[in-house]
RNA sequence: CGAUGCGUGGCUCAGCUUGGUAGAGCGCUGCGUUCGGGACGCAGAGGUCGCAGGUUCAAAUCCUGUCGCAUCGACCA
C-alpha cells in the first residue's frame, strides 16, 4: 500500500488537475526542466530526442516534395518588419527588441524573429528574377522568439524551437496547391507518425495568419477535451510580393509578382503528444517517435548470467534496428518500471533468472500494460509486431477519443451547453461574420478552430449565433 | 498587463507569530544486505535562508525596497 501511495504522488492525476498532470509528466518523464529565464525551458536529452525524431521524419518528407535547407539571420532591422502592415500590427506586440550592439546603440533597432516572413521576401525580392528561378522551396529549422505572458512548456515558451517552409510561385494556383499540400503532409505525419488525429481545415478570417490571405490548420484533440492547433500552412497570394517587391520576368518577358506559401510545425508537437497518449503513469509515446522504443530489465540482476543474458537480448533487438536500452543501473525492478512508464517507453522486456532458465523473457506493453510472455528465440520479431501494433492501438484509441467528443449543435443554447458539459469539438453552422465569432468567444471562450476541407454535411441552415442563414460549418472549440 | 502564490542544502518543505547563530524527508557518496511494481542498514557530504538597505548586542525570523519563478486570466504556435 505504501508503495501505491508513493506512485499515486509522483504524477497528480489528471481527473484531479489536468494542468498539474501535464507538468508532473513533462518533469517526470525528464523532458524539460525550467531555466532561470522566464518562459524559456531546457529542454533535455529525453525531450529533445522526440524532437530530432520529428525532425527527421518531416525533414525526410519535406524534402522528397523538392524543398531545400537554409538558414535566415536571427535579427530583423525593423524597417523590414514593418513592410507588411498586417505582418507588422499581428507580431509586434510580441517582438524581442536589440537595441545594442556592444556598448553601443545600434542606429536601427533589431528584433529577434519571431518568424521569417520578412526575411525570405528580402531575400527572395533579389534572388528571383525569372520564371525559370521559380519555384522556390525553401526551409529552415530554428528557433524564434515571441514575449509571451503566459508560458507553459512546449505548449508557449519564449523561445521555440520550429521549422519554417517559404515557397515562391510563379501562380497563384501552384501556391495554393503547395499550401495544401504541406498541410496533408502535416496531417498525415501527424497520424502515421505520432498517432495523432487531425481535423484539416481553413482557418477563419478572424483567425488567420498575420498577413496570410489563407490559413489552413490542423487541429488535434487534447485528452481533457481542449484543442490544439498543431500546425500550419499558410497561402499569402502576392500580399507579400508585392510589399517586397518580389516579381519575376515571365515567359512574355512580363513583370509578374510571385505567390509565396509558408507553413511551420513546432515543439508544441511534444505538448500534443503527452496530452493525447499520455495517462496517471506519465508519458506514453508513439513507438515511431519513441526515442527508446524498449527498455531491457533484467530482474536479480546480481545473480549469475543475468545481466550477460539481458545484454544478449539487447544487442539482438538492436542489430534489428530496434531503438534499445539495458537498465543496469543498481535501482530495484519496481523502480526501473516506474521510470520506464513516466518516460512512455512503448515496451518493457523483463528478464529475471526463472525467464532464463525457462527460456523465456516477459513484455510488457506501455500503452495498455498487457504482459505477452515471449520465447527468446522469437523476441526480434514479437518485438516487432508489437511495436507496430501499439503504434495503431494508439492512434485507435486517439481516434476514438476525438470522434465521440465531436457535438454537433444547432441552437445557441445547445451551443452555451456543450462548452460548458461535453469536452471537446463543436460543430455549428456559421453566417460567416465576424460579430458572431467574436459574441461566442465573449460568451463561452470557444473558438472557431477550422472549417473543415473534407466534405461534411450541415449541422444547420442557419447561424448558431445570429440565426441568419448560413452554408459555413465551423469546428469550434476551447484551445490551448 | 491583471490576480494569486512561492523564494531556506539537488528536490519538497518545516522553522518566522514570540529575534539568540539552521532542521526533516527524499535525493546524492561509500560499504554491506537486497532485487518479478518506486527495498533496507550503517557511515558521510552538502545551506553566507532570492538580493539590497534598515532596526538590534544579535536577523532566516521585524521594517523598507527590489528581483525572480510558478499558477490562473486577457493575447498568441
Amino acid at each position: 500500500m505504501a508503495k501505491d501511495k508513493k506512485l499515486v504522488e509522483a504524477i497528480t492525476s489528471m481527473d484531479t488537475d489536468f494542468a498539474q498532470w501535464y507538468t508532473d509528466v513533462v518533469k517526470k518523464a525528464e523532458l524539460i526542466d525550467y531555466s532561470s529565464v522566464k518562459g524559456c525551458m531546457v529542454i533535455k536529452p529525453a525531450g529533445y530526442a522526440i524532437w530530432e525524431n520529428i525532425q527527421k521524419e518531416l525533414d525526410r518528407r519535406f524534402k522528397e516534395t523538392g524543398v531545400e535547407n537554409v538558414y535566415m539571420p536571427m535579427f530583423i532591422p525593423e524597417s523590414l518588419l514593418q513592410k507588411e502592415k498586417d505582418h507588422v500590427e499581428g507580431f509586434a506586440p510580441e517582438v524581442a527588441w536589440v537595441t545594442h550592439g556592444g556598448l553601443n546603440p545600434l542606429q536601427e533597432r533589431m528584433c529577434v524573429r519571431p518568424t521569417s516572413e520578412t526575411l525570405f521576401c528580402d531575400f527572395y525580392a533579389n534572388d528571383i528574377q525569372s520564371y525559370r528561378d521559380l519555384p522556390k522551396c525553401y526551409n529552415q529549422w530554428c528557433s524564434v522568439v515571441r514575449w509571451e505572458k503566459e508560458t507553459r512548456p512546449f505548449l508557449r515558451s519564449r523561445e521555440f524551437l520550429w521549422q519554417e517552409g517559404h515557397t515562391a510561385h510563379a501562380t497563384a494556383e501552384e501556391a495554393e496547391e503547395r499550401t495544401i499540400q504541406m498541410l496533408n503532409l502535416y496531417a498525415d505525419f501527424c497520424e502515421e507518425v505520432l498517432a495523432m488525429p487531425v481535423i484539416r481545415g481553413k482557418k477563419t478570417d478572424k483567425e488567420k495568419f498575420a498577413g496570410a490571405e489563407a490559413t489552413y490548420t490542423i487541429e488535434a484533440l487534447m485528452h481533457d477535451g481542449k484543442a490544439l492547433q498543431s500546425g500550419t500552412s499558410h497561402n499569402f497570394g502576392d500580399g507579400f510580393a508585392k510589399a517586397f517587391g518580389i516579381q519575376y520576368t515571365d515567359r512574355d518577358n512580363k513583370l509578374q509578382y510571385v505567390h509565396q506559401t509558408s507553413w511551420g510545425m513546432t515543439t508544441r508537437l511534444i505538448g500534443a503528444i503527452i496530452m493525447v497518449h499520455g495517462d496517471d503513469s506519465g508519458l506514453v509515446l508513439p513507438p515511431r517517435v519513441a526515442p527508446l522504443q524498449v527498455m531491457v530489465i533484467p530482474i536479480q540482476q546480481h545473480k549469475e548470467g543475468v545481466l550477460e543474458r539481458a545484454e544478449e537480448l539487447k544487442a539482438m533487438l538492436a542489430k534489428a534496428g530496434i531503438r534499445v536500452r539495458l537498465d543496469d543501473s543498481e535501482k530495484s525492478p519496481g523502480w526501473k518500471f516506474s521510470e520506464q512508464e513516466m518516460r512512455g517507453i512503448p515496451i518493457r522486456v523483463e528478464l529475471g533468472p526463472k525467464d532464463i532458465e525457462a527460456g523465456k523473457c516477459v513484455l510488457v506493453r506501455r500503452d495498455t500494460r498487457e504482459k505477452i510472455e515471449c520465447t527468446l528465440d522469437k523476441v526480434t520479431e514479437t518485438v516487432e509486431e508489437l511495436l507496430d501494433n501499439i503504434q495503431h492501438a494508439m492512434y485507435t484509441r486517439a481516434k476514438a477519443h476525438l470522434e465521440s467528443h465531436i457535438s454537433d449543435v444547432k441552437s445557441y443554447a445547445e451551443f452555451q451547453d456543450a462548452v460548458e458539459n461535453k469536452p471537446g469539438f463543436i460543430r455549428a453552422m456559421w453566417c460567416g461574420s465576424e460579430e458572431c465569432e467574436i459574441k461566442i468567444k465573449e460568451d463561452t471562450t470557444a473558438t472557431s478552430r477550422c472549417m473543415p476541407m473534407k466534405e461534411e454535411e450541415a449541422v444547420a441552415d442557419v447561424c448558431v449565433c445570429c440565426g441568419k442563414p448560413a452554408h459555413k460549418l465551423v469546428y469550434w472549440g476551447k484551445a490551448y
